[in-house]
This record gives C-alpha cells, structure tokens and sequence, in this order.
DNA sequence: TCTATTCTACGGAATCTTCCGTAGCCATCG
DNA sequence: CGATGGCTACGGAAGATTCCGTAGAATAGA
C-alpha cells in the first residue's frame, strides 16, 4: 500500500511543516529546537529531498520559496500508527491503545474528549 | 530521553522477536513476508547490528544462537506513539486518538474495549 | 574418516541519509 | 556602478543502513 515513511531529520521538518501550515527554508530553521541547529544548506537539502520524494512542493515568494507539505498530517499518522500497530503491537489496536492510555501525564480532559469519540463511533454503526 | 527507534528493516526484526518471544536466525528468516525473502546472512547482520545497539541478546541453542528482546514492545511502542505524537500530531492525543478511531476496520468489539480501558482510566484518578 | 551441511564472524559494496561548502544569481543599497 | 547579503543549485564527504559473499568452525551423516 502506501508506504509513507520519514527517516529522523525529514520527520522533524515535515513535523514543522505541519504545524505552520508552510515555511521558508529560514522558516523552518528557526523553527528547529535548541541543540539541532543546522547550516542553511542543510535544511535546503531535506527540504529538495522531499520535494524529491512528493511530500512537499514549492512557489516562489520574492525571490525565496515557500515550502507547503502535500500530505495531510492525518494521512501520514494513519500510516505510522497502522505501522506501528503492526510491527510492535502485533496488529492489535487495543493493545497500542492500552499503551496509549496508560501515559502518566494524560489528562482528565483527555481523556474524556477520547470517551466521547469513541462513544459517537459506537452510536453510528450499530 | 529515551530515543528508541529503528529503522525500518530492524523494525521488521524486532517485530518478529516480539511476536515470536524469541527466535533463532532461521525462524526470524522464515517468518519475513513474501517478497522480503532475504539471504540467511543478512538476516544474521540485522540481529548483531541490533545486538550491538543494545535491543537483543543471544543465547547459545545447539550450535546455533536464539536471540531475545532486550526491551519491551510496549515500551518501544510508547515511544513511537510519543514520536508519532509530538511530530505529526502535534502533541495532540486527541487529534491521534480521532485519527486512530477513524480507522474503517475497527470491530465493535474493539471499540468496546477501548471504551472500557479509558472508564477504568476515568474511574480510578478523580 | 571424510564429506556435506549448518552455523557464525568478518568484511565490503551499494544505497540512503545527513550535513555543509562553494558557486552563481539577483536585488538592494551606498 | 560596485559591493553586500540572501537565496537556490550542485556536488560531495561522512555516516548509517541494507545486503550478501566468503571463510572457517562445528556437527551430522555416509
């Protein structure tokens, strides 16, 4: 199926992606954390790469580019948690939930957005 | 913290071992999928680069080894879920959680179960 | 015993990933 | 105009990952 994987350094830029909807290459630089700081080029170079590889395109902004992902964030996590559903918790979704859920620092509020999702999936198919 | 992670034909490994418990060369070999058939000796190389890295040991079996985790599926799990988590989902359990429940194939069964792990969870902390 | 089989250790090739320097382009400012 | 600064393209080095062949040890079978 569609095989949508990132190694360590894409993820994080795709990761920055995401979350600002599209940056510049400087964009994404200062958006790298403390301690992963990269030379200009570096950051150019994964973000050729993935255009490369179709997760992400470009326009023109002045004379800079702006990097926009095209691949939805939802897309990509549904392909990383059936990943890791099957890889690691041997295709059981209740134990990966299990996993999730027993996250210490879960809070109420969490947790309850959870019970009424679930409770809407199961009203809607009965 | 603790950055587990692997890379995708080690996760394969791994996976295997999780399922299996434990495995020698030749079951963990057996065990890829079709069209991942792979040479007895790149199987070996797989499990002393993980062996070196800290994820498996081995025992002698016969003249042959048996190699076992080292860690956990649950907690190498956790912490891809984290990843998962914080890079794509942008720290959000919720937004993993919805992506997780949009799932078509999920059972009742297994919603029903999730619904009861998160109850107890609700029910135990307030 | 000796031959074939079944292992592991070792090393290396090929590829992927990460990282960055240099070159060249172009706009802006003096 | 000439210098500067910011930008991309290109190329390549270094490391990580994947893959497997060969060598040699040990066992099992003839």
């Amino acid at each position: 199926m569609s095989d949508i994987y990132f190694p360590p350094r894409e993820l994080a830029v795709m990761s920055i992606l995401w979350r600002l909807g599209s940056a510049t290459v400087s964009d994404v630089r200062d958006a790298l954390e403390e301690g992963e700081e990269l030379a200009y080029t570096s950051v150019l170079s994964a973000l050729q790469t993935l255009e490369e590889k179709g997760f992400v395109r470009h326009e023109a902004e002045g004379r800079a580019y702006r990097y926009f992902p095209t691949i939805e964030a939802e897309r990509a996590g549904g392909s990383a948690l059936a990943r890791v559903r099957d890889a690691i918790f041997n295709g059981s979704v209740e134990r990966m939930f299990a996993q999730m859920v027993a996250d210490k620092k879960l809070s109420r509020k969490e947790l309850q957005t959870m019970r009424e999702l679930i409770a809407k999936r199961l009203g809607e198919k009965p």
